[in-house]
DNA sequence: TTTATTTACGAAAACGTTTGCGATCAGATC
DNA sequence: GATCTGATCGCAAACGTTTTCGTAAATAAA
């Protein structure tokens, strides 16, 4: 099965000039008169030429292709972050290679070697919740591969980064809930070793603390995978529900925690914000059709994901090596729906 | 910023052998002796060689990645989709471009484009909901550029397809709905160009039929950009609402529709399944908190991502020209829950 | 007329591979 | 001793493009 293109050999040999020539004159060369331009111009278009990006590629040493490192697909935060990087890549005229982690950090440092020797121009990525060390991606960092980080981000690589404000996201979320005459808020988030559980974890402690309320250990539940796996965070759920004081609200810091958690309360019969109420991190579309409705702390995605773009193709087209690197802070938005009013 | 990596050229050098001789010891060939070979072999491990894909394409004239068109992806039936073809993919080694049409038939038109000058091996593609004419896949698929069709699919080439048993799905649940008791039975249904829409349209006309009930077309509203704009829905939802005999339930034909109605039927204080039963296609994790759960025809999603990549990759790799090609029908799940129980 | 300058084009190398073929040399066969 | 065979390797072309450099003719300046 070949798909034969038309090339600028074949224009060549049908206007009797060199390939030389006519790779000028479709660039629109000054050497080139302008005769000469008009009759290639006129041959490629009308039989369709399109210059094979490949030769290209190999030519320039650029891909015009970027790799997406995110742990998972199948999940509304990251499939809208994906728009956003597709829709500035699209314009850009780069190429999107997407690829999953599924939190494991195997996986990730595989993707991020399979796509580097893929000879992408730059890396995207938002970090495993298993990965403890970027080594994988210093080295590939250190060689010259332009890299940009969003979400799950790393102090240990100096590069541009964009990620939501989860201090005051987590602070508002937990705030809210305080105000709504909670007192017992246990949070469930995912693995300590990434950075958002951490910020997160600190806009909750600031808001109890700012209520003058101590934050207690028992009370914070950590999902190594990030809420993968439905069995983690049911754990984590049960831990919570068997403590002598048992919360009476919780917030959860992940797309796929906060609907795992909705879930389980349900199965359990567990009256939601009747006996315990929640709010959630999530990007869900449907929050507003969960029973109940979701309260929820909603993240820029499709915003972080043409940021984090920019920056990107920034990073891969400068002439000069980049020394000055932005942190971008997006702000979140707190939905408030059912499942955190204490009085309906 | 360049990026750069140990070649054939460098191995040859720092051995004292030719090009030649080296390309063929990293490959295994008779040609070298074993003692070349071990040398060759060391040494590209050492320095942590990897061949050039770049080079490799324009040699063999595949590039060894497979594009995907998709309307899009922040759903998770074809998130599901994606990931199945994902793996699939990474298993044989490919790179996955993915694409999104968002419903419109000019840009699935430029992503087909795109992709085939971007020279992919092969195209994985369910079709936009605007999409009436399909001379552009025709044109491409001609020229000899593999392609396979999932879910929303055309006759009018011929190649491997794989969709859901749709008609089957679509019968199940509305003859679902007649058990329950629901008389009036309204279905809310994407583009009728697409093949999705007829055959689950034909399904529920069986299933009226065979319930000895005469379908009635003001029942059954097109939604021409299947669901991606919410006002459509509402638009074809308002209008079944105004009918003289106002339906009793309703059985929508994909997941954005399915979720958008719910919402919309939520907002507008209509008791489900009270006052409108509710069944639709979608393949949402979350359906079973909605409120109410939603009854759901489930496709096999990452089945289908998978079998559609096995069957594209083969037809790349196929020596011969591939004559015989397969239709696979894959078996949908109905999953009964709150939305269509007329007694609880 | 001679010499410089401009214009318009072609030859060739390069990017990193793969591959057919020819070269060399050893040993085997007659 | 001449020929053959097999093993091992290098040469060179090829994939399609870009780019540097050279060169011929035409024009301008001397």
């Amino acid at each position: 099965m070949k798909f034969e293109a038309i090339t600028i050999k074949d224009i060549a040999k049908a206007l009797n000039l060199s390939v030389s020539t006519v790779s000028k004159a479709l660039r629109g060369s000054h050497e080139i008169s302008e005769e000469t331009k008009k009759n290639v111009l006129a041959y490629a278009r009308e039989y369709n030429y399109k210059p094979n990006p490949i030769a290209q590629s190999l030519k320039r040493g650029l891909s015009k292709s970027i790799g997406v490192i995110v742990c998972n697909i199948d999940n509304n935060f990251f499939s809208q972050v994906i728009n956003g990087i597709e829709s500035i890549a699209r314009q850009k005229d780069y190429n999107v290679i997407i690829t999953q982690s599924q939190e494991s950090y195997e996986r990730e440092v595989a993707n991020s070697e399979h796509l580097s020797s893929r000879s992408v121009d730059g890396l995207i990525i938002s970090l495993s919740a298993e990965t403890k060390n970027v080594d994988h991606l210093v080295k590939l960092h250190e060689k010259g591969l332009p890299m940009v980080f969003f979400d799950r981000i790393t102090d240990e690589i100096a590069t541009h980064k964009v990620i939501a404000n989860n201090f005051k996201g987590a602070y508002e979320a937990t705030r809210h809930l305080l105000e709504q005459g909670f007192l017992h808020i246990a949070h469930i988030t995912s693995s300590g070793s990434l950075s958002i559980t951490l910020e997160r974890l600190e806009g909750y402690k600031k808001a109890l603390a700012d209520a003058g309320l101590k934050p207690d250990p028992r009370y914070i539940k950590f999902c190594q995978h990030g809420g993968m796996l439905p069995e983690e965070t049911r754990q984590a759920l049960t831990e919570l529900l068997q403590l002598k004081v048992r919360p009476d609200a919780i917030f959860t810091a992940s797309d796929r925690l906060s609907t795992t958690t909705l879930s389980l309360l349900r199965k359990m019969q567990i009256d939601v914000p009747g006996q315990i109420g929640l709010v959630g991190f999530t990007n869900s579309i449907s929050a507003d059709i969960f029973h109940p409705s979701l309260t929820s702390v909603v993240q820029p995605a499709l915003e972080m994901g043409q940021l984090v773009t920019e920056l990107l193709i920034q990073l891969i087209e400068s002439k000069r090596p980049v020394t000055q690197f932005q942190k971008k802070i997006l702000e979140t938005e707190l939905k408030i729906r059912d499942s955190s009013l204490r009085m309906p």
